[in-house]
DNA sequence: TTAAACCAGTTGCAAAAAACAAGCAGTTGA
DNA sequence: TCAACTGCTTGTTTTTTGCAACTGGTTTAA
């Protein structure tokens, strides 16, 4: 019943829904990770999120409109988990997020290729990729033509795992 | 002596120094409100900081080098707080944010015309707004042929609110 | 058919952080 | 000299987080 916002800033609006230290870890996961399920977001959560956190967060996040769940037809108890268009609009968000933490953060480059590949490609990849999600979360219809920006982004990422542990296994 | 991050992601590590409901709240208001001292920070705030969250979240982001501190030469007490290179370029961030909350949340007509106005002027604008600021905070050299992004957005927020004003005297 | 593994969470508790209200000592300007 | 102003601090209550164990149901494989 506590839907008395702060202020109608659109900077603080923002902040009011998304200014935590996990919802964005897990749309971030949904997204990039496409992991649609608790456990897929619970045991390979790279910051180890504790699971009533999960739970509590999906919630809230369904509740504001950023995530949908359905059940998963394939197993009575799984539920599926989907980005909306209002977090597929994120995608920007991530990108200048990605490109300030890779200037001043100590990133580590496993983890932060794709948010080089995503800063580097600009605002049409952005669009590429949100229209792909669409795709995968929305059941919007998919142009066979496009190649997958989500591959691209994947297969960066694992060819930067699969050097490093070459290098590692070398030494 | 906490130092360790949760993970080297990019985006992860954005949050984890940005990541709560105050401390871009704090750096919006001396970006785009020019409030420089404890005070100013403290009594205009839109959302109603209080004041050990505030003292708390500046300490914390002078540490992080997000902001600055110097002492105020015309009072002893005062204490000036500037934005340094690492906050300059959070303004991509703020637009993009601004945006998806102008798009998606119950955003009021005054505190959104400067997020409209940054939105419209795209990358090119946040550029030149980002080297006012480095005038303004960090004393980089102004060109004086430049017309100021501040006092437009300044000009166009003061605009909606007399506008609104002269709206409400006449009812 | 039955046991083990898997599923999405829940519960209880301690610790940390946020929110609120009041107060403080030094500084300034009249 | 005194009131107003300065950047905070202190004490208390409430809320959120983090951790670990647990729950009731489902699926899988022997």
């Amino acid at each position: 019943m506590n839907e008395a916002y702060r202020s109608g800033c659109p900077i603080n609006l923002t902040l009011e829904v998304l200014g935590d230290r996990w919802s964005l870890i897990v749309i971030r996961d949904i997204m990039f990770g496409n992991r649609r399920h608790f456990r897929e977001l619970l045991q390979n959560s790279e910051e180890g999120i504790a699971s009533n956190i999960l739970a509590d967060r999906l919630k809230r996040l369904v509740e504001r409109g950023l995530l949908s769940r359905e059940d998963d037809p394939s197993h009575k108890q799984k539920g599926i988990y989907s980005l909306t268009e209002m977090s597929i609009r994120l995608v920007p968000i991530f990108a200048e997020m990605g490109a300030w933490g890779r200037r001043f953060m100590p990133v580590s480059e496993e983890l932060s290729i794709r948010a080089q590949l995503l800063e580097e490609g600009g605002r049409p990849l952005w669009e590429d990729f949100m229209e792909e999600l669409r795709v995968l979360h929305l059941h919007a219809p998919r142009d066979p033509a496009k190649p997958s920006v989500f591959d691209r982004l994947r297969a960066a990422y694992l060819e930067v795992v699969a050097r490093n542990a070459a290098a590692n296994a070398a030494e």
